[in-house]
DNA sequence: GGTCTGACTAGGT
DNA sequence: AACCTAGCCAGAC
């Protein structure tokens, strides 16, 4: 398989994060079929093609934001917030209450 | 070609 | 809570 075909997936999985929801590295690359290929996800939305794919909809399993702040930290941040995530003073999102569970198999729908 | 890096994670100590 | 290790693999050099 292509690193083109792959990224391709990972990408119609992120696009299928609804507003105000999140996503971890791992949760996308599990959904996408690349189990333990996290890392994955990060390179392929560092590249991210278009801004029609919501990468700022996913963050670590820590639910923190992995990015330096000059990095674009805090743009996601800014867009999420705008979304209504609620960030704790710590800079944490609560995973427990924003994080996506698709009802169907991303890649089925 | 080998080696290193990294928007990561799970499991163990 | 903090630290370590193995697993993953596309680029950069």
């Amino acid at each position: 398989m292509s690193e083109q075909s792959k990224w391709e997936r990972i990408y119609s999985v992120v696009k299928q994060i609804p507003s105000g929801q999140v996503a971890t590295y791992g949760q996308i690359a599990t959904l996408a079929g690349y189990y333990r290929q996290a890392r994955q996800v990060g390179y392929a939305l560092h590249a991210v093609p278009s801004d029609d794919i919501p990468w700022h909809r996913v963050i670590n399993a820590q639910g923190k934001i992995s990015l330096n702040l000059e990095m674009g930290g805090a743009v996601q941040r800014k867009m999420l917030e705008s979304e209504g995530v609620i960030f704790s003073s710590a800079g944490i999102i609560s995973l427990r209450e924003f994080r996506w569970e698709p009802a169907i198999d991303p890649l089925e729908s």
